[in-house]
DNA sequence: TTCGTTGCAAACATTTTGCAGTTTC
DNA sequence: GAAACTGCAAAATGTTTGCAACGAA
């Protein structure tokens, strides 16, 4: 419809440039991000439709890098690396999630798991040649 | 040496504080637990130390749970639970830390690996019960 | 008119920092 | 005296919220 295209127009707007990246990005990268497209979109926005998005299950929090935090669109499970030189997150789709590991936890200790996060940090390719 | 002692006791109060707990505490639960015996110990002097431990090595963080970093003294390798009911952090002592995945990163992405965490989250027995 | 979305500014919470005072060497 | 550690208060940062305005049903 067009009337409720344009009613979430922006909220579109911001899962639509989730989902279309793979910089995981922060609420402020989000903004700047949208700013051509959408220069009167304000940070109080973005912060609220991420926020929705999460509880919504539609996209995933990753935790903070460096104190912000930062979103995936994509929920699979998948494997992470974070940069400690420049902050950049990345997939890693080669490395296998453990899923058998689930059902380990659960057993031994008594906890529902409801998610899995496996990430590994350190300097990427670009930060070691410095 | 009672001087170096007497001059790092604060200092000493938090790292101990840390080692000798299970919770993996934030800054402020390390003031509270501190209270007693250094009533007058302040939350910068938490964070600084805590922050100085951190590049030092000495402690790891775990990131951030509801929006309040979490530290744990036990630098080796191993799994955490994060209770999405009620904040706690536990350890997985039984749940094996996939080691051999380092080097398929560093083969697979280029980047050299530091670091590696695997968080479980869900609901711990006790928030199950409710 | 009622409901949902937004921008703006203010509020909020956590963490960091500047500075002066103290202790140690 | 120089260097290191601390408390306090202020600042900085990232995030959330109240409110009025607007648009859609």
């Amino acid at each position: 419809m067009e009337q409720s295209a344009r009613q979430f127009r922006k909220r579109s707007a911001i899962l639509d440039c989730l989902r279309s990246t793979k910089s995981h990005p922060s609420a402020e990268m989000v903004h700047d991000m949208l700013h051509d497209e959408h220069p009167d979109i304000s940070l109080a926005t973005v912060y609220r439709n991420l926020s929705l998005f999460k509880t919504q299950g539609m996209i995933r929090s990753l935790g903070t890098v460096n104190g912000v935090e930062r979103f995936d669109a994509d929920t699979h499970p998948h494997v992470h690396f974070i940069c400690t030189g420049c902050a950049r997150v990345m997939d890693l789709p080669e490395v296998e999630v453990p899923q058998e590991l689930n059902q380990d936890v659960e057993k031994s200790s008594g906890c529902r798991v409801e998610g899995c996060q496996l990430t590994f940090t350190g300097l990427c390719g670009r930060c070691q040649a410095q």
